[in-house]
DNA sequence: AAGCACTTTCTTAAAATAGTGG
DNA sequence: CCACTATTTTAAGAAAGTGCTT
């Protein structure tokens, strides 16, 4: 967007790296917001930069409440196969950690 | 002062989306 | 539902700004 075409593929420049996650980042916590008020939506975003740092959308008062509620279904839709999603295990790892 | 890790600002083209009509 | 388009919004690129550390 903005000049030229811009293929998805990872920005070897550190400097313009940052620069987009920097932007983009503020793009999607956005949208998350956007979408939550327009359509009712219950959303969590949690996204790490590369240096560690947590970002966190949550459109309920507590983060907890959604993930909590994501324990529970994702438990009950992913019960009858054996294979655990991995975002499902990252988040017990978070959960744990608090 | 200088280096670093981000963030912001500006211009503007790409991408998303709200309407519209098959 | 899908396709087209008109309008709005996002973000690339370049440059400048902010704040923190040494």
């Amino acid at each position: 967007m903005g000049r030229g075409r811009v293929q998805l593929k990872r920005i070897e420049n550190k400097t313009s790296q940052q620069v987009t996650f920097s932007k983009r980042r503020t793009g999607l916590l956005k949208k998350a917001h956007e979408i939550s008020v327009l359509c009712d939506a219950q959303v969590a975003l949690i996204m790490f930069s590369t240096k560690g740092k947590l970002f966190e959308y949550s459109s309920e008062s507590s983060m907890e409440d959604i993930l909590e509620r994501y324990e529970r279904q994702a438990h009950a839709e992913f019960a009858s196969t054996n294979d655990e999603p991995q975002v499902h295990f990252l988040l017990r790892i978070l959960c744990f950690n608090k």
